[in-house]
This record gives C-alpha cells, sequence and structure tokens, in this order.
DNA sequence: GTCTATACGCTGATAGAC
DNA sequence: GTCTATCAGCGTATAGAC
C-alpha cells in the first residue's frame, strides 16, 4: 500500500503496479467481449503482450483477477466524471447513464456479468448481490427525501421505483447493446424519473 | 412434420419425438443454470440418462441444441397460460409476469442467455436481436392505439415507453433472480404501466 | 439408436531454469 | 519477474462396433 521508498531497498514496486493496471485493463475486456466462464488468461496476456504464466505471478486465480476487475469497474464506471453534487437526484443519474454511453466496454462487462452471475456458484454473485441491495437502499432514500418534500407523484412506493429505477436501466443497457443505433438509454431513464418525480416548483 | 403413418414402415418416430423433448428440457435447465459456453453436453446426457454421443445423433451441435431450447422457452413461457384475450394490454402482460413466477427455470435461462448473448459472437444474439425489436414494435403498437384513445398519459412517447416496458421487465427479473424474497416483479411492472396507461373510465 | 473408445484442442495451474 | 516446458482435466466431436 505505503510505498514509501524510505531506505534503498524495495525496488521496482511501480512498475508492479502498473503492469497490474494493465493487466487488469486488458482482463476487463476479455471478460466483457466474451463473459468470465468464455474469457481465457491465454487471451488476457496476449493481449498484455506477456505470457499466461507471468500473468498469473500476478493474479493467481481466475478468481482473483475478477475481483481485481469489478473494482476497477466500480472506480472508472460508478465514480466516473467526479460530479460536484449537482443537488437534483434524476440528474446526477441521467448524467451518469449519459456517461457511461462514451465508454461501452463498462456497460458490456456489466451486463454480461451480471446476466452470468445468476448461474450457479457463479464469483460475481455476491458482488451483484450486494450491489443490488447498496443502490435500492441508496435510491429508495433519494426517493423517500423528495416524498417528504411533496415531489412524489402520488401512489408512488420508494421501495418498488428504486428497484425499478435499477431495473430500467439494466435493462435498457442491454437493449443498447443489442441494437446500438436505435436505443435511447438516457432518454428512457429521464423518461421514467420525470414521471415519478415532480418538478421542483410546484404548479399545483 | 407429418406423422401420417400410413402404410406400416417408418417406425419408432413417436419415441425419437418423445427423446428429442426430454434432452430439450434437461438441456434448458443446464443452460439455464451454467450458461451456454458454461453448459456441457455431458451434463445434460447424465441428466436425461444417456451418453453425451448418444446425445449428439439427436443434436449435432451445441449451437442446434440452443436453438432448439430458445424455440422451446417461447412455448412454454410467451405461450404462457392460453389466454382469452384479455382486452387491456396492461393486464396481459402482468398476468404474463405472474405466471413467469411460477416457472423460475424460464427466467433464469433468459435472464443468463441473453446477458451472454452481448458478448462476441454469440449463438444466441440474433435471436434476442430479433425478439427485442419484436416486442418494441408490438408494444408500441398498442400504447399507441391507447393513445388514440386518449388513454396514454400526456408527453409518454409510445416508442421509448415501449423499450422501456421490456428493459423493466428484464431488469427486475435479473433482481428477482438474485434477491427472490424481496422483489415483486409484477408489482413493479404494474406501477410503471400505472403511470403511463390513464384508466379507462377518464375522470377529467 | 446406442454404446465404447478416442482424437484433438484448449483450459487453469505447477515446476523450475534464468 | 519472466520465461519454457509440462501437467492433468475437460470440451466438442468423430469413428466404428453392436
Amino acid at each position: 500500500m505505503t510505498s514509501v521508498d524510505r531506505g534503498s531497498r524495495r525496488g521496482p514496486y511501480a512498475k508492479s503496479v502498473e503492469r497490474r493496471r494493465t493487466i487488469v485493463a486488458a482482463a476487463h475486456g476479455v471478460f466483457a467481449a466474451r463473459g468470465f466462464r468464455g474469457g481465457t488468461f491465454q487471451e488476457i496476456a496476449d493481449r498484455v503482450g506477456m505470457s499466461q504464466t507471468s500473468l498469473l505471478h500476478y493474479f493467481p486465480t481466475k478468481d482473483d483477477l475478477l475481483v481485481a476487475v469489478l473494482n476497477h469497474r466500480d472506480v472508472i464506471a460508478d465514480g466516473g466524471p467526479s460530479q460536484e453534487r449537482p443537488p437534483e437526484f434524476a440528474d446526477t443519474l441521467v448524467h451518469q447513464a449519459e456517461y457511461n454511453e462514451t465508454v461501452p466496454g463498462v456497460i458490456e462487462l456489466y451486463t454480461v456479468l451480471c446476466g452470468e452471475s445468476a448461474t450457479d456458484d457463479h464469483p460475481a454473485r455476491d458482488y451483484f448481490v450486494a450491489r443490488f441491495d447498496r443502490l435500492r437502499e441508496e435510491y429508495a432514500g433519494e426517493l423517500r427525501a423528495l416524498g417528504a418534500a411533496g415531489r412524489l407523484r402520488d401512489g408512488v412506493d420508494p421501495d418498488r421505483a428504486a428497484a425499478s429505477i435499477i431495473a430500467l436501466w439494466d435493462g435498457i443497457q442491454t437493449q443498447w447493446l443489442l441494437a446500438r443505433g436505435t436505443t435511447d438509454m438516457a432518454g428512457c431513464l429521464r423518461d421514467y424519473l420525470d414521471l415519478v418525480i415532480l418538478p421542483a416548483s410546484a404548479p399545483t
């Protein structure tokens, strides 16, 4: 973790770290294109330009590599375009969706692994279970806050709406992957949010 | 196709047909549990109780088997509980969603293969592309008809709403697979449809 | 139609030299 | 850290006997 480099020993740490980053990036692409089960060490090694066994030096098992890829994904995706807290919940989501469209590999990895994770004993299953739990809670909280401000449409249940936002988003990403020209991801998300959340200036 | 059996020759056709049905059912379960790439002839053969090579006699390639499984899925899923045309579009969808919940294996197969189909050169890709195209068109038509009857909420775009219905449905199925206890599939779908479609008795 | 046997390639992983 | 060499296992698919 700490790369203090006080004395003189402990040499080429930085290169190792950089190597790992390169490997993770290549693995991200391979898993997105083939899935986890379909992706191979060999193909990843080829992309990086090293041997398969050298790759195993950094990530002894395939599961280790998957964990690193998922963490990497969280950084470049959910981290996204370091927002300065645009106070509007809906705007944040739509901006995120628009940003995602500029990094298709992230969407591909997410969609492919998410579906695959529903299979028996999949190593990414816990990741997606935890992610959905966290997002549902987070979105439901935001919606409840909006509801307290009288900005939630009558009859909308915050918990079900939270799950629906995530579902709609994930589902529209899948359609986008299979028909990029004719699918408006951010538009669909925006439409739904406009149905659920009322504008700030109450016209009643 | 036609099993007329006029003379006396052409013997054990029925058994063959029955065999194929058994194989397809087993393959359905295996592909749902492992995905297409993860599923193997051996495991399918084990479930049926025959050798792997005998199975290859009926389905020479894995792709052949996948096609049969997808066709089978369409019969037991979209065919569903032979409806007598409940005239309401929304009711039809919600009933379908409720029925699906009673056949979890169908949802699992659909979700897993749908995600997997976004990978490179996946044999089910064309199937899902065509399916989404067909459903989007069908739902958009229904929504336009409702719009003509003044039953579409102001500002709702039929095409985007059609895509959103499919997306929401697919996405909520994924969440349901990963958290069956806490996900109300039909409820989320109904909530959305109630937002988009106005009740028949116009109160304005 | 069903089997045993097997070809053939690819997979994740190990051992050990440099 | 990186490599060559190699392992054991599994995958689809084929050949041929019964």
